[in-house]
DNA sequence: TTTT
DNA sequence: TTTT
């Protein structure tokens, strides 16, 4: 018997991903993700942020780590996973985290260029009046096969 | 600023929901989800079950407190949220919940009866070889309407 | 560039899926879907019927061939594709479809029994009391392995 | 009973949001969305595009009318409605649409400006190599309040 | 054309 | 702690 466990989220990295690879060259990339959600309370205008641990396995994690960095916006699709561990205190603790299952990048063109040249990337980019139709998205994980130009 | 935080579950109820009342006779009514999932691993079959926290507020918790119990089969739409708090030790632990925005009962009509009863449903259901054409789905927690007959 | 196209379905089929099988051997399965919703209207119970158009291809036609049949409750996830076509008058028609990806059966346990033996299975299901336990879930459509004994 | 009709798109607007006024005073927005999808096929990149029928209705309709343009990139949830009408010939003619129940603005905060002064606004964008910090949302339809400043 |  |  089988369930539905699906999480849809978009919001902005709060670090780099942080890359792993495991026996047998495995890879895993893991960031916070902040959702942000506004409303009003007595007339002001309050901002509440959520924070969710993100894991992204093999071929995603690769691709992750070429084109996620901090502050970028993401669309993201996963499952929910809690693990328990031991803190180094010994007490068991809980982590709830986000195992993507595929994302998508949201935003400008140019925040879609590979991090490798990311000291570059910030002159390059040379945003102008036109920079309004440069918005797009870039689809990841759909599928298992290597994409090095992804759009 | 605003982003996406969106959780979809179908799985069954651990326990029936415990229904807390807070100040300004606001109701709480929390409860266990398993979700599960299973795949095959060396040729055999491995199923794999998730435990999540749900939380309902206000009339979705009366509802819940209602229609809700223990092995039901329930849709639940929602968004994360993680709290952080002390234990007796004074420990911070986090939790992870899932607030429900609404649900949907799963299964056949028999499951969709209030719980009071519950002791005459067991026999009222009365099952037969048609029992087949019973199943459906009874939804709430879209309008914030009362629905004390919501099917 | 790419973006974002997700249906997310929960309702019963109006007639058994229909499946053909193209070049190379490519099945396609379809069916009607319906979901239903039910409001309040000045104090009327109003309940609102939407038809859908289910197609799914390959592995998942085969699954649902075996599995899905008229009046069963199921989970559907896929995205929309609108097809133009001319009818036979040659006006130009517009057919909006969802193209599933992965589905779940909702329902109980003797809903999950393949479909060449119905004629058995409607008697071979004796509910008692005890039947509310048989609420559950099968999932079909996430990995492209085969799957014979799915649950 | 009820079931589970949703849908979530992220796409581009094709056209600005076209907004008429049905009788007592209720408000009605339109407009394409398109959701394109891109992978690989005899090792070329092919980008293929869908486009939706969306459809807003009263507050929701009036933020959109402020907020949205052709161009933009939004976050839409909502759920199918396929209606049959007949052309100026008397064909009968099927028209599916998204009915819309919230929205989200994806993009630079710069997007985030009403509609009204749109020819100031590609001059007051500014971009610079900080833009890349100025990317967000904007959510639109959880309640039903007025929102005149809503991020 | 489903389901209740 | 559910369900199969």
């Amino acid at each position: 018997m089988s369930g539905v466990n699906k999480v849809i989220l978009i919001g902005h990295l709060g670090k780099d991903p942080e890359v792993r690879h495991l026996d047998g060259n495995v890879s895993v990339a893991s960031f916070p993700l902040a959702t942000s959600e506004s409303y009003n309370k007595d007339g002001k205008r309050i901002e509440q942020t959520e924070w969710h641990n993100i894991v992204m396995w093999r071929g995603l994690a690769d691709v992750a780590a070429k084109y996620l960095q901090k502050g970028k916006l993401v669309y993201i699709e996963g499952k929910l996973r809690t693990r328990s561990f031991e803190d180094k205190e010994g007490h068991k603790k809980y982590s709830t985290e986000i195992v993507a299952e595929n994302f998508t990048l949201l935003g400008r063109k140019t925040d879609f260029e590979p991090n490798n040249n990311s000291a570059s990337s910030s002159t390059a980019a040379e945003p102008s009046a036109e920079a309004n139709k440069n918005l797009g998205t870039g689809e990841f994980g759909k599928d298992e096969d290597e994409r090095d130009l992804p759009f």
